[in-house]
DNA sequence: TGTACATCAGTGAACGCGCGTTCACTGATGTAC
DNA sequence: TGTACATCAGTGAACGCGCGTTCACTGATGTAC
């Protein structure tokens, strides 16, 4: 078992799923190359063959992530996409706050990736402006706007994670869900 | 040199005051007892004459960091309290932005703090939630509305210090400023 | 279809390194006379 | 005011530990005949 060439590439699959979804429970740092490996069933000597270094599979599971999370945003399990209301409900949605592991990896890592280096932060912005034009489609093309619904939606899925008493966690994803929600409708300015 | 009393507690003063710091700028991860010691000009035997240990000034430095957060946010240079209208524009400033050592520890630790143990949490709950009551004061009381705009600040801080792009940062910042600061007038809904 | 052999995915011991923490020591501070 | 001594803030060597990385090895896979 796991000799073969096949076997290769779904460990190394395995791997960097393990790790994209470490990555938004736990952080970048927290990858443990040991820990890792054992965690998919393989000895840490083995990691090598499938990636150069720690870095280089953070940068992977970082991308890795960062498109899961995109991906989880549009779309519903059915793989209907979603439409503004849609998605702003799931994304302010206890589910979503209390699975960061298969959520959004920019509110998981946003204060992380603002001391990333340079490479990381390039990355993480490619995939702040799709989101942002992603919504400014939903809003008339009104970029700015977007913005501060993007800037709301993961300031609140980041800070409800924070809080620790559950009712006040869940009173602000309810607060920011409905006004941002409420915003498609009604060019202010 | 450094051996008295008085110099006790002035060099317990600037451990913790440089552990705030970096904290902001580094994360609460980035604290190393030996770094640390040598940057305020001491070795690292003597931390443990000051600190029970490393998690125990962790957690004293989010502290400190938390506070002297939210009295940069309310308070000018000239140390006048600021409106509503003054606190926005500071929060979402350049300025804001590249100092994230002096900053608010709010938004240089959400996604940091979202998998802080539950201490931690705690600590920086009552953070968020003083100052999204301080923000409701400068909102006719709406507490809601309050929390979608600590929502948009901190996630448009934390989002800005990840955009590479300067120009696109810049550009974030001022849309979500400009909006915030108008949800002053007006009672929607 | 069956056998012999080369390949190479994965193993696990070993490495150097940085870290948090301990502790015996040093020498300046401040008190007692 | 001056001397002797106890205190204790800070020093730096040493510790155990976990981590990323390397490498000689193993044994299953898959190819050549």
């Amino acid at each position: 078992m796991g000799h073969s060439q096949a076997g290769k590439a779904h460990n190394r699959e395995r791997i960097l799923a393990e790790a994209a979804r470490q990555v938004r429970r736990e952080g970048l740092e927290s990858i443990s190359v040991g820990a890792l490996m054992s965690r998919v069933g393989l000895t840490h000597g083995g990691f090598y063959g499938h990636f150069d270094s720690r870095s280089d599979l953070l940068a992977q599971a970082l991308e890795r992530a960062l498109t899961e999370g995109a991906e989880r945003s549009r779309a519903q399990a059915s793989g209907h996409p979603l439409d503004f209301a849609g998605l702003v409900r799931s994304y302010l949605s206890r589910t979503h706050r209390d699975a960061p592991e298969t959520g959004c990896a920019i509110a998981a890592l946003v204060s992380d990736a603002g001391r990333a280096d340079a490479a990381s932060r390039v990355v993480m912005s490619e995939h702040i402006d799709s989101f942002v034009r992603s919504v400014a489609d939903d809003l008339d093309g009104d970029e700015a706007r977007a913005a501060v619904a993007v800037s709301a939606m993961v300031g609140a899925l980041a800070l409800s994670r924070v809080i620790a008493d559950p009712a006040r966690s869940d009173a602000l994803l309810r607060a920011v869900r409905d006004y941002v929600a409420a915003m498609e409708e009604g060019s202010q300015a």
